[in-house]
DNA sequence: TGTCTCACG
DNA sequence: ACGTACGTGAGACAA
């Protein structure tokens, strides 16, 4: 096992220096960043045992970059004066060290750095590019990967993407499009990160994206384009590394053998890192037996080859299940698209291209067998089938899907999931939109090896589901829910432009107005939208009292305005009071969303993500329509710009006071079964307990106390948080507690036992039998239990109402396409749906979606669903 | 990139 | 002494 490690020393001297504490030598020289490189050094070697070693520095001419764009790094600030004396000593550790450094003049530290892992890769079977710089990135792949020292992680191929939502081969392309505000390339502006990845997803590189300017569907993107065509062409020149200098060395010349010698000892010594001379072992030699990453149990054999489609159909016959991998993708909330399946049976590998097929045939072939389909992420399979004009019938298995139910705190990605089940890595597939219509025998060959890493993994997760009883949650809600999802996502959501138009005009016009009386009153320019700006402008120009700090500095919250402002301590807090409301709502919603329109059909499709809360809730996002407003009268108009399809109405139907009635439901505290079986007001007849008055007497102030106490209970909240939710002493707060407690004793003894099993069995459990370890119930680390111990309380909860409402929507989905409705379900917000609905279908869907919603389940309370029908989502109230 | 702030259930 | 209510997603800033 051959381990080269390059290191860009000049990333490292930066990022120890900013790391590490003031640390002086005995003659007073700064020297944090010195001993931040050596432990740098030392931890890597230890960890990463390298049998080679190489530097990368930079040149001390300037960089040809520099004559290419004279804006190159200008915006670069001047190292601190601290740092300035210690690169020369990083140059002498390294020297006294031993290790070989490259520098070229002209070139920078990447084009060295680049030139290296390309130029050597064959000779080694890892090399690691130990630097935190994006745009070493570029090279990922095969035996190169990145080393991030300080968060101690290995970037691969997919990681890039998870961080950077490009793959290694299109970082360059990306960068210039985007800029890079470090280095000073300009990049395209107006084009973000969505806006780049979305482009390269349509077209490939910058190249194609300027020869189809006139194909771009975002129009702010076209004219960006258009307007700056030289200055994305500029960005990527430098962008682009340089990968062919010559190298002075070959790679064996830079195996990795540390001098520990006299001049290393005077070296330490005179720094005063008196410590690191006893460490000065570890850097012996690697002893060059390093273990292989991850060996394969069980080698992936990838034959594969093309299939007619009748091939195929003869092959799904003889198959009782099948491993498919697809390449789909839908950047930009542009529906799914993808090029090509390939699939594995237990015989055989093959793929199919769907340049060369009809997927409605192949959805026809899937949906006559009784194959079982393995996937990863089934979603975007089904969508393909849904817009294809085929209603997908075929039974499926989704691995994401079982990943999540057996550890949703997980990370649920393929790799991650093959690596621990079954060993060994899978390469990626490069994701390129021309993937079968070009020739690339690597990536089909990737795609293949997907499938039949899918196939295996198969049984696996199944077994395991078995073994940790998780089945009936997976099979009866995951599994049947995904296809309700992924008929909602392509249904969509109509917006009103024209109205989040007019708003976003009056509210600009508010936002300005607000700004100058700040300006005004404050006598200076502060950008309102910085809470440092603000901060310093609250408590060190005006002097205000200080009511909360941050990590970082003063804190300038809601809580805190509010505070300030009921102080008479002048407009200010007020008015950022109003700036704050107004200007969340334009930018995270009327700006926002208007652009998030899909040019095909005019309506905003969200994602709904089936395995990523650990509740078992769902997630929506890009964008998220589960976090519209409403509790705000300003904020709830925007709801006003969601409307139903023409001649339709909005019907929205929510459950009253799940949790707690589950929470009811759980302790079978018999003062909490009554009031829900009088259809009671559950906060106020709660107040009436906790301060002893009979219902008539509850005033306001008891009642949102109650409420408090109420939502406080659920997340194992304690006395200093109830006391700072009600402003109130914590003595008073425990006060209130206690006296509900003793009310409400099954609920006390009810929370008790959940903590008391967590403990015991190490999970969270729904009513439905969804689990959620917990890792932490059982640590030493009080804080780290307490947190796990609150979670053990909500899990159980929020969870089981998610399992609910999934349970209810998998029936009244069923149940209109049995009934062929036209009317459709169009949004979940956790305990409400929301549908798109045909008048002549409107009575029939209001008993339909009432019965479902409350007779998906028998507790010991009934379960209350409130429904309104409306032109626009503000109306459904 | 992490932090702060804030939108929802 | 410490932190203190669960679960999310997103925009803006500053380094």
């Amino acid at each position: 096992m051959k381990r080269l490690i390059i290191i860009d020393v000049s990333n490292f001297i930066f990022r120890a220096f900013f790391a590490i504490r003031p640390l002086h030598a005995p003659d007073g020289t700064p020297v944090n960043a010195v001993y931040g490189v050596l432990s740098m050094f030392h931890n890597m070697i230890l960890k990463h045992e390298p049998t080679h070693i190489i530097i990368a520095k930079d040149t001390k001419e300037g960089s040809f970059r520099k004559e290419l764009y004279p804006e190159y790094k200008a915006n670069r600030s001047e190292p601190p004066d601290e740092l300035i004396p210690q690169f020369s000593l990083v140059e002498e550790l390294i020297h006294v060290l031993g290790i070989p450094e490259i520098r070229i003049p002209r070139y920078e530290a990447d084009d060295i750095i680049g030139s290296v892992a390309l130029q050597w890769k064959n000779d080694f079977d890892e090399i690691l590019i130990a630097s935190g710089d994006k745009d070493l990135m570029q090279f990922v792949g095969g035996p190169i990967k990145m080393l991030d020292t300080m968060k101690d992680k290995i970037y691969e191929r997919e990681d890039v993407k998870d961080k950077m939502g490009v793959y290694p081969e299109q970082i360059v392309d990306y960068l210039s499009l985007i800029g890079d505000s470090s280095d000073n390339i300009p990049g395209v502006p107006g084009i973000g990160p969505k806006g780049a990845q979305g482009l390269l997803e349509d077209f490939g590189n910058l190249e194609k994206i300027l020869d189809h300017v006139s194909d771009i569907k975002n129009k702010r993107c076209q004219t960006a384009l258009q307007e700056h065509k030289q200055l994305a062409l500029i960005s990527k020149d430098l962008a682009k590394i340089v990968t062919d200098l010559e190298l002075k060395f070959k790679s064996e010349d830079v195996r990795y053998k540390l001098r520990v010698n006299t001049d290393v000892e005077a070296f330490l010594e005179r720094l005063g890192f008196r410590s690191w001379l006893s460490k000065l072992a570890d850097f012996r030699e690697s002893k060059n037996e390093i273990k292989p990453i991850l060996k394969p149990v069980d080698p992936i054999v990838t034959p594969t080859h093309a299939w007619s489609l009748a091939e195929f159909k003869k092959q799904i016959e003889s198959s009782e299940v099948i491993g498919l991998a697809h390449t789909s993708s839908d950047e930009m909330n542009q529906l799914v698209t993808w090029s090509g399946v390939a699939i594995a049976t237990s015989k055989v590998n093959g793929h199919l291209s769907f340049t060369d097929i009809n997927p409605k045939d192949f959805f026809e072939i899937l949906n006559s067998q009784k194959t079982l389909v393995v996937c990863f992420q089934t979603k975007p399979l089904l969508q393909q089938a849904f817009l294809a004009g085929v209603k997908p019938t075929f039974s499926y298995f989704d691995l994401a899907q079982a990943h999540f139910i057996i550890n949703p705190e997980f990370r649920h990605d393929l790799m991650t999931i093959a690596e621990e089940f079954l060993g060994h890595k899978i390469e990626e597939v490069k994701g390129q939109a021309d993937l079968f219509g070009g020739t690339s025998e690597e990536d089909i060959r990737a795609l293949g090896e997907k499938a039949q890493a899918i196939l295996k993994l198969h049984p696996i997760l199944r077994e395991r589901m078995h073994e940790f009883e998780v089945e009936r949650p997976y099979d009866e809600l995951d599994i049947p829910l995904l296809k309700v999802l992924a008929a909602m996502e392509l249904e969509g959501v109509f917006l009103d432009v024209a109205f989040f138009k007019e708003i976003e005009i009056e509210f600009s016009k508010q936002i300005e107005s607000i700004e100058a009386q700040v300006i005004e009153e404050a006598g200076e320019k502060v950008n309102l939208r910085s809470p440092k700006q603000v901060g310093e402008l609250l408590f060190e120009k005006m002097k205000l009292p200080v009511i909360k700090k941050t990590k970082t500095g003063y804190s300038t919250d809601a809580e805190v305005l509010t505070e300030l402002a009921s102080q008479n301590l002048g407009p200010i807090p007020g008015l950022l009071l109003g700036y704050r409301e107004i200007e969340k709502l334009l930018s995270t919603y009327v700006k926002s969303l208007p652009l998030m329109i899909n040019p095909k059909d005019g309506k905003i499709h969200t994602h709904f993500q089936p395995s990523y809360a650990a509740t078992g809730r769902l997630s929506s996002d890009n964008p998220n329509l589960q976090n519209i407003p409403v509790r705000s009268e300003n904020g709830r108009k925007l709801r006003k710009g969601f409307i139903p399809t023409k001649g339709r109405v909005l019907l929205s139907a929510d459950y009253s006071q799940v949790e707690l009635r589950l929470l009811a439901h759980f302790s079978q505290d018999k003062n909490m079964l009554e009031a829900f079986h009088h259809d009671r007001d559950i906060h106020q007849q709660t107040a009436a307990e906790v301060f002893e008055v009979p219902l008539e007497k509850v005033t306001k102030e008891m009642r949102s106390g109650a409420k408090a106490i109420n939502f406080g209970l659920m997340y194992g909240q304690t006395s200093f948080g109830l006391s700072q939710a009600l402003h109130i002493s914590q003595g008073e707060a425990k006060k209130y507690i206690t006296s509900y407690f003793k009310k409400f004793s099954s609920v006390k003894s009810y929370l008790d036992g959940l903590k008391e099993s967590a403990e015991q069995t190490g999970y969270a459990e729904t009513l439905f039998g969804r689990k959620r370890l917990l890792a932490d119930i059982k640590s030493t680390n009080r804080q780290m239990k307490a947190m796990a111990e609150r979670v053990a309380i909500n899990s159980p909860i929020q969870g089981t109402a998610a399992d609910i409402i999934k349970l209810a929507m998998i029936r009244i989905q069923t149940i209109m396409e049995e009934r062929e409705y036209s009317s459709r379900m169009i949004l979940q917000v956790h305990d409400e749906l929301i549908f798109d609905v045909e008048p002549s279908e409107l009575a029939a869907m209001e008993e339909l979606v009432r019965e479902q919603m409350e007779g998906a389940v028998n507790l010991s309370v009934p379960l209350k669903v409130n429904m309104a029908t409306g032109h626009n989502w503000y109306d459904l109230k």
